[in-house]
DNA sequence: GATGAATGAGCATTCATTCAT
DNA sequence: AATGAATGAATGCTCATTCAT
């Protein structure tokens, strides 16, 4: 009995059937009660597949749970965020837009970030599998920087690296107070504010 | 009346004894473990009591956990952060200083915000106890930012609470990001590239 | 330290203050919750007393049970069916109505009766305590009988103490019916049903 | 769907393997140490399963109490009590004799009809289930008292479904007090007595 | 006489997991 | 590839009881 839960995914094709069904279940109750309140027997529930199904699957919850950073990890990188690094016209600007723009069709994905990043934190399987996103975003963003310097719109001695890491940190933040009172912080004006602060700079 | 766990606790008298003591193991084991490992026995067990005893004193873990929100608040507050708020001298460099030197003391600290944060994100219990904690913070900042402005080290025009919320928010997130790789990011420098932003930016 | 919960109650003065407010409350907590959700907690609030109050008059809550099956015994004796026992105009239609009067007047008693009964049948210090009620009851109803034979409105060769058990028996089995489907039983009706069957017996 | 506890057992199916298992060690513990001692661990250690079959099955106590009440109807009906409902030869006689014969048989059956009849008085879910029971009880003595009347042992104006409330409850309540003390009673002298006195009833 | 604090054994229930099919 | 049944270890909580005051 051939169990396929030991890790590689069928290469260059994504998960798909209840699979995909499970990870998607999984993420979705995340980031409705937290990974506190996540039970296998809601997510099967919710995928509407049997228990047993899951650890066929996944082998243990763990397992799933280090799927579903992968999972994540595509999402956010799918979600547009990415073209900062790629497209010519990668601004700042268009980054803070960009990652608004995220946040609001998947209002999730801001709640679930946060609970994989904290479990990264004591969890070293989880770490292992989140830094790329962090990483990946930095990247992302510094290149935005350095498409900026490049277009004379940041200045020349501009540290994108030290930059980016004050712009994703800010944002980070940002979506924990935005949660926790949304009405305190429009985070429109203050990645404004924030942009304005960076272009602005005198050196 | 048997129960003692009603819910203010006597005026002017901070919490001791057992109660004070189980506040304290929740507190150091949601920073190991988070909240989703969290478990009353467990809790009592680093307590070294009884577990009847928590349920006499709290009379359930979401009560003792709401009792843990108000002692985070005054372990935040009383932790040097508030300084800021009062002495004339109050600057935003030296919040800074305090605050990587609050957290310096107390590493669990910045793991246990993340926690609670993250809860009152989707539990309106933890989040009502917890935005007093948020507001204090921010109110914190800008009056650092407010006494620069005073003392003619930033620009008149300076919206204070705008700057407070992108310096709060940068806190957060580069807190988060120290956590999930220590060595990706220097809070230092970081904070010392924000402020200079922050003073040298042209109105 | 003098503890009174040995047994013996001031002799000739009925239990009074806490003792008897305690006896009081887990009488009525029986009758509403039964004895399988009888709680020390509920009676001890329900009196206005702490829990140790209760294990200091009582000793446990085995004891404080033996106590209320004296309780009930002397509500039930002293209730107006021992008129029976000794007034000359004793009859079975008086004790029939005496009967009915007693558990309109007091419909806990009916239930706790049962309650206690039932315990009676598997528990020994129940039994030993419990049993005299019962004698008690049918030798009352028995003496109801006599008085008829010698009124002559019943047959002289009546056998009373057959004639008690039949009439005892049925009455608490009409109880437990009554208090299953109260609309599919009219005491009243059966009650002067078997009366009539007693009185018109052909010998 | 993985939870079999819905509600309906398979129609035409009795309870079988794990299931009725725990039905009759239910049954016999309730029987043993009454409602108030029934726990499920006990339960379980009787039928030789592990506590979680209990809840894979029954979902809750509360659940399994309520299938219990419906396995009693079963063994109270099935015991050979319902020949008088059906079989011509049905008379009293012959009712109250097979009552003795199904008590004599399951001793146990007297004890937990009076605890279900009990709970019935405080418990809608019990009562629900319980009635049936008592109604299916009655109709079957009005059978046979009707057969009597029709075969001329009984006098022809006899109120069948009085007269069956009448024994019923003398049943019941003899049960109970044969239960506290068995040498008080002699079941078969005092129903021999009862239905004599219905017998020789003058109208 | 009376009480608040504390406790240990036990409670129903939940959880991720496994096994036979 | 998928599932229903079953499980053991835990989980938060309750209970009658005790102890120091």
């Amino acid at each position: 009995m051939a169990r396929p839960h030991k890790k590689g995914r069928s290469p260059g094709l994504a998960d798909q059937g209840p699979r995909r069904d499970l990870l998607v279940a999984a993420y979705e109750l995340i980031a409705q009660k937290g990974l506190e309140g996540l039970r296998t027997r809601d997510i099967v529930a919710r995928a509407g597949l049997n228990i047993s199904t899951l650890h066929y699957h996944f082998g243990t919850k763990e397992a799933l749970l280090a799927a579903v950073v992968l999972f994540v990890a595509d999402k956010f990188a799918g979600e547009g965020v990415e073209l900062a690094a790629t497209s010519p016209e990668a601004t700042l600007r268009g980054h803070f837009e960009r990652t608004r723009a995220t946040f609001r069709r998947n209002p999730e994905l801001a709640i679930v970030l946060q609970e994989l990043a904290l479990r990264a934190q004591r969890d070293a399987a989880t770490r292992k599998a989140f830094r790329p996103i962090l990483k990946f975003w930095n990247l992302s963003v510094e290149e935005s920087v350095r498409a900026e310097v490049r277009a004379g719109t940041l200045p020349p001695g501009a540290d994108a690296q030290e930059l980016a890491l004050v712009i994703t940190s800010f944002i980070m933040g940002a979506m924990t107070q935005h949660g926790v009172n949304p009405s305190s912080l429009d985070f429109d004006a203050l990645s404004r504010r924030l942009h304005q602060l960076i272009a602005s700079a005198r050196r």
